[in-house]
DNA sequence: GACGCCTGAATTGCATGCAATTTGACGGCC
DNA sequence: GGCCGTCAAATTGCATGCAATTCAGGCGTC
């Protein structure tokens, strides 16, 4: 396979697109839970380069959505509301839904085998840790937008599949990603056997199940927006005194 | 209406955003036809700012799509090729038919009479410059998307709708966003009216009649992409001897 | 006359420095 | 004991400087 050349948009500048790619795995890995904090010279100093490329790079994860930028503050890590969450599961469904449009029926052999040698990577990490597992079924997904060979529909697939694997970190409890592997081999066969119709409609389910398997409730469980979650409760007596937010303010 | 504070994503140290949503203005309305060049410190002292400054714009729109930077050379708008455009138009069908699903029955007053007003702004524009135009076509869009209160979508369709204003700007013969304005009116009333099937369908239509009126021909009429179109040539003869592209290269 | 090389000017890649802002912690006050 | 103002440390915002690369034009050669 070749070395997929830097995928072109941005990050060719290598030590930029060097330091995004490994925040985006540690991030969609949860290394970096939502809400980290990314000072611009601890990461220059880890990747050896200075401030103004660890600032470049955080600057595009920004623009993906996956870093939170606000001016004069620490960046970190995106912290998306449940809202935002259903919102972007709602556009990966259209986005590959067009993915394997363009793809039924059109698979070479090694493609195919591509597809289907990832899926058994998937099924033996199984054991694994559940980051592993949340990975490769993202990539899974990245793969097949590649093979479309359009780099404007490879580059918001990954967007938005990264976000989602970003917001499952947040609401979704743990091993929700379980039974999906079965679901993508379904996929690749409906896309040999080239059923458009039924490869998008699998396609359809599969994300709509991954979303309501992990967007159940509105509430998060894991929430890091306390102020948010606490909002409803702000007003609240306690043994007929108002408790006061400011500490729980600090504490953020 | 609030002043929707800086689509937030990133560009929201202002002076970044203002750099970006001064070219992107200028490239959707062509006064930077593609393949023009975007000198860092030009830009800069256009703006007032320093080169950092202009580079992260630069890097904020070749995120975007809007413009290429390829590494050590000046940074150049962006010339997206046929099927890239076909590509920017098959996403942003479906991205704004979600939109208006999201939209059907849902406007308020207050937003109805803004979508009215901005095709009334389209209408008087009509004898202005054909540029206006399009730039008003593309933010009627842009508007509805900002109607449903997801960023991401907004985010999305926002760079797809310039994207696609780019290459009409490379491909289109002229006059061909004339009788999009009586679609637009189709649009609003059936948003109004509620019906999703509807106006998903006249929203279907009203795009892919932009694209098919403006992407005609594979074969770009006013090519920037000067090697491209010549590759077919690269070996053709001129009276008995090989055509050197050297000097072809040279003119780009 | 056209091609190719070679050199100065232009331009980017990146690091660093300084000013401005935020952080969070200490001490005083109610 | 808890709240508020003040101040040093940490951090970002931005400009500038230097090295490396590319660009453009002139010269020599075929």
């Amino acid at each position: 396979m070749a070395p997929r050349a830097a995928s072109k948009t941005a990050e060719s500048s290598d030590k930029v697109g060097v330091i995004c790619r490994a925040l985006r795995r540690a991030i969609i890995e949860q290394a970096l839970e939502p809400g980290a904090k990314l000072p611009e010279d601890s990461l220059g100093e880890r990747f050896g380069v200075s401030r103004t490329i660890a600032r470049h790079a955080l600057g595009q994860l920004a623009a993906e959505g996956l870093v939170e930028l606000r001016r004069n503050r620490i960046a970190v890590v995106a912290t998306p509301s449940w809202q935002e969450a259903r919102d972007a599961f709602d556009i990966r469904i259209e986005l590959e839904r067009l993915v394997v449009r363009q793809l039924a029926g059109k698979l070479t052999k090694n493609q195919i085998a591509e597809l289907t040698a990832h899926v058994d990577a998937e099924d033996r990490a199984r054991d694994g840790s559940d980051a592993v597992s949340i990975r490769l079924a993202t990539e899974f997904h990245i793969l097949l937008a590649h093979m479309t060979n359009s780099p404007i529909l490879v580059r918001y697939v990954s967007e938005v599949a990264y976000r989602c694997c970003l917001t499952l970190s947040l609401y979704s409890r743990p091993h929700s990603s379980e039974c999906a592997i079965n679901e993508h081999r379904a996929i690749i066969a409906a896309l040999v056997k080239g059923d458009e119709a039924k490869v998008m409609g699998l396609m359809h389910s599969h994300l709509d199940s991954v979303a309501n398997r992990a967007l159940v409730a509105p509430a998060p469980q894991r929430g890091r927006d306390l102020l948010e979650i606490l909002a409803p409760y702000a007003e609240e007596r306690d043994g007929g005194r108002v408790v006061k937010l400011s500490k729980v303010v600090r504490a953020r």
